[in-house]
DNA sequence: TGACTTGTGTATCTTTTGATACCGTCTGAC
DNA sequence: GTCAGACGGTATCAAAAGATACACAAGTCA
């Protein structure tokens, strides 16, 4: 849980190779400033970083890992995407700008480690590191893309095409048709319920495009 | 169509009374260059502007009228949101950082004058103008939160409530009880079918909340 | 006036998606 | 080993949404 997150697990920023891990920013005085007023949080998998409704006032970068960023309704949920290394979440981006409650929620999703910085520095820096202005700028017009895309698929594509897409896209990224999903997450991610999630997939094996095994698919 | 944009339709700036309209750029400095490099197009009602998958070199601030930015597919199509004035579209906004092409279409819905500025000058004008920066971030923001607004309610609402907010929306904003709206045009507005809206208006008018005529709803 | 276009109402049928329920299996904790 | 919980298969039923087709009314334009 992040309620306390500048109380609680975080580490003072040492570590040197930092910026081996972040290269998109290679000023020196953008670097000194980060490791003066940065701090390190680790995260378990599973821990909630942001929720629906919080309201932020630090920018999380992530070094290691990966966080989940999904909404959720009832007891549906539904992903929006996925900040990896070297990237932050467009809810903390907004924050340091506006006063703003986040929309959605964050988890980790595996054992990540988060460059935590403070909100009120971004806009700050945006006008003095050339960098620092790129990466804000990039992060919003890549989640915007990315969303639109989701967006789209969301309006017009029936679920089946967007399973499909969706393993497909697993497959690409982690090359491996070892694809590790329950039908419950699957349908998490995609917003949906297991049934539905648990009928389709059987009518994709009946086509022989996968075969299907506890914890995992096997894409053919 | 704006294919030919910086050819045709185009009248040099010579009103001084642009920046009465424009607010948002108080830097005489700015004002001197916005002068210097936009020309204002104007456009009639069902002109489309931005056209998917077009490239995109300009900038468009919207001065007076509306502009309607939605996603098309096979016969189907879907709001995005409007552009009104003092704002432009994240599709052009996009492209003057990276090379971009238009995710959606853009249509004028009625008499529109718009501000025309060449792209490569909106990086340039974001490190130099506090306004020009306050300007972008706040529209990349602002998309961001509709566009998720509205994804989270295709994502979760049955139509039939999507439908009565598009309603109370519309009455809210023009402060009016008759919205003029076809049922043709209110399906394209949230991504389905004449036939589908008809038959839950129909159901609305039973209700006793709203009463069906040519070309218009009256609320109750 | 007559031909078209646009807007609306409605019936019928199909497909898609969702809800619920029940059962068997696998796995890890104890 | 047992027990709880996660995982997956499937059947049944209901609701939502879409496709198609036809009818008719109102406006437009020549």
């Amino acid at each position: 849980m992040l309620y306390s997150i500048f109380n609680s697990n975080l580490i003072m920023l040492t570590a040197p190779d930092l910026f081996q891990k972040l290269r998109s920013f290679p000023e020196p005085e953008l670097q000194k400033e980060i490791l003066k007023h940065g701090k390190i949080l680790k995260a378990n998998k599973g821990d909630v970083l942001i929720k629906e409704g919080q309201h932020l006032d630090f920018l999380p970068i992530v070094i290691k890992g990966q966080i989940r960023v999904y909404q959720e309704k009832e007891d549906r949920e539904i992903l929006l995407y996925y900040v990896g290394p070297e990237q932050t979440c467009m809810m903390s981006l907004s924050s340091a700008y506006f006063d703003y409650k986040s929309a959605a929620n964050g988890m980790a999703i595996e054992p990540t480690e988060i460059l935590v910085l403070p909100a009120y520095l971004i806009a700050e820096w945006q006008l003095k590191y050339p960098s620092w202005n790129k990466f804000v700028i990039n992060t919003f017009k890549s989640r915007y893309d990315e969303l639109l895309n989701t967006f789209g698929s969301v309006a017009f594509k029936p679920i089946q095409g967007r399973v499909k897409d969706y393993l497909m896209e697993r497959m690409k990224t982690t090359n491996s048709k070892k694809i590790p999903v329950s039908h419950l997450s699957l349908a998490n991610e995609l917003g949906t319920t297991r049934v539905v999630i648990s009928r389709i997939l059987k009518q994709f094996e009946k086509e022989k495009l996968l075969k299907l095994y506890r914890g995992y698919i096997q894409m053919i």
